[in-house]
Formats: structure tokens, sequence, C-alpha cells
DNA sequence: AAGCTCACCAACCGCGGTGAT
DNA sequence: AATCACCGCGGTTGGTGAGCT
């Protein structure tokens, strides 16, 4: 019946880890490489838990990380992002390079926190503070209605290009999926996107060309109202959706998806901050 | 110097999804 | 099909050092 335990806690030791724990946890993975953490432990020599040794390694021990303080622009990066996912670290750390979610994690919640506290930013939800609630502006389209996407686009050193929605009847449309392709949030020097897209509810990650490059390639899917949302008893009235932070939505990139071929999508910035 | 507060961050905990048995 | 461990993730905690009184 199932599997056997990957390591008998009782035996395990916690807390802080040794230069030698280190060590040898760097050798064995250089040596075996990355993966098959249950049995890790054991075989190289530890008396730690897998799930430990993964989050040592990942965190701390890794050799790409990046060490040292955050620069502005990977400020602004986890900014953006956050108002776009959310507190989806491990999507976030995928876009900045030698950091991990742990490490972004922390740095949001002692930095960045109180940096959009002190500019009188929520970071919550990234609006300012004293902005009421609720909007008709910036209140998430109707999910009940089809969304109709309405793009304009304007050209200058990047083209941009503003959805609005109009009411979507999602009734007729279950588990619609909008496509909303790259979003650029600095200047790449070569937009390269690996696929079509990526997973339905998942950022995919696309090839980096430089550390500037932060395209960013998404589908939303919008599902029909759920009947158990987080343990409300009521069955909840909303749609799930993957993204928050609603509002409008703009597209910016040198080759969007109109005039690049393809399904637009196009490449689609997220105007939180007024300034994309 | 001692005590206190605060900031930072490594590590732990618990949960949900996935897959092995 | 059912069970349960593994994996990965996000939230939280606790240890440590710096700065202040």
């Amino acid at each position: 019946m199932g599997r056997s335990p990957c390591c008998e806690k009782a035996h395990t030791n916690k807390g802080a880890w040794t230069k030698e724990e280190d060590n040898k946890l760097v050798s064995y993975i250089r040596s075996h490489g990355e993966g098959c953490w249950r049995s890790l432990p054991k075989a190289a020599g530890l008396l730690r838990c897998g799930k430990s040794c993964r989050l040592r390694w990942i965190n701390y021990l890794r050799p790409d990380l990046k060490r040292g303080n955050f620069t502005e622009e990977e400020d602004e990066v986890i900014i953006k992002l956050h108002s776009l996912i959310g507190n989806k670290w491990s999507l976030i750390a995928g876009r900045l390079p030698g950091r991990t979610d742990n490490e972004i994690k922390n740095y949001w919640n002692t930095h960045i926190r109180r940096k959009l506290l002190n500019k009188g930013i929520d970071p919550a939800t990234h609006r300012p503070i004293n902005e009421p609630p609720t909007t008709t502006t910036t209140n998430p389209p109707s999910l009940h209605d089809p969304i109709t996407p309405t793009i304009t686009t304007t050209t200058t050193t990047t083209t941009t290009a503003t959805i609005s929605f109009a009411p979507p009847k999602l009734e007729d449309n279950p588990g619609l999926i909008i496509k909303v392709g790259t979003i650029e949030l600095g200047k790449c020097k070569q937009e390269k996107l690996e696929g079509d897209g990526g997973k339905v509810g998942a950022l995919k990650v696309g090839q980096h060309e430089e550390t500037k490059c932060l395209d960013l390639s998404l589908e939303l899917r919008i599902s029909p109202p759920s009947h158990s949302h987080q343990g409300d008893k009521k069955p909840s009235t909303k749609p799930s959706i993957l993204m928050n932070g609603w509002g409008r939505l703009v597209c910016g990139s040198n080759n969007l998806g109109m005039n690049g071929g393809g399904e637009c999508v196009g490449v689609v910035g997220y105007d939180f901050l007024g300034h994309i």
C-alpha cells in the first residue's frame, strides 16, 4: 500500500546546516545530479530528510545562485510580476535568474512591502491605499459575460495595446482561456519564446537572451463558478481566475502578435502602476 | 557593557497535486 | 480504485546580528 516513507523523522537532524552537511550534499549532487530527494540523504550520508536537502540545495547551495542585493531592475520586475500573479514566488523567481522563491519572498516581505507602503501603495492590491476598495473601473470584468477583448495599439518605441473587456457570458464559455501571450517588462534584445505560449494556468519562462529580457508568456484560464471554494460552505458564485490585480491590461512589445503574425494575444503588460 | 528592538533570512510546517504501489 | 508518500509551493517561525538606548 503506497510508498515507503522517505525518512524516519526520529533519526533526522533539524535546524541549521553544518559546513560538513553542506559539503556532503554538494559533492553528492555534483556527482549524481539533482532529484530523487527521497533517497538522497541516505546515499549522501546525511541525517536529513529529503525535503530538507532539497530546500538547502535550492535556496542556498546551488552554484548558479546570485548573491547580494537586489538591483532596482529586479525590484521592478518583482513588483510588476507580483501585481500580476500575486504571491507566486516560484514563478517570479523563474523570471529572475539566480534568485530563489524563498529569497524573493523574504525580500518582498522585508523590503518591497515597506517600500510600497511608504509610497502609499497597498502591496496586496498595488493600488493607492486611499483608493476606495471597489470602483467600476478597477473591478475585475464580470466573468459571467463573454470576454471580448478590444485591442487598441499605439506605436512608439514599443507597441502598446490596451485590452478592455466587454461583458462576458462565462456559462457559454466554460473553461474559457484567454491567451495573453508575452509580457515584456523590460527591454529584450531579441524575443525568444518556446512553443505556443505555455501551459494553461501557468506562466512559461521564455529563454533569456540577457538578464534584461523580461518577456513573460501567459495564458489565463477562467473557470466557471466553483462549488467548493476554500472551505466556504456556500458554493462560490465567482469563477476562479489565475490573475489577480484586475484593471486595465496594456500590451506592449516590439513585436506584438498582431504585426508579428498569429493570434494576438499580443504582448500584454499590466498597467498596475500606471507606467509600464 | 547590558538590554532591548528591529531587520534579515534560513529553515520548518502544512497543504495540494501528482504519481507509485 | 484506494491509499499514501513524494514533490513543490507558500506561509510562518526562530535564530542571529546590527543598531540604538
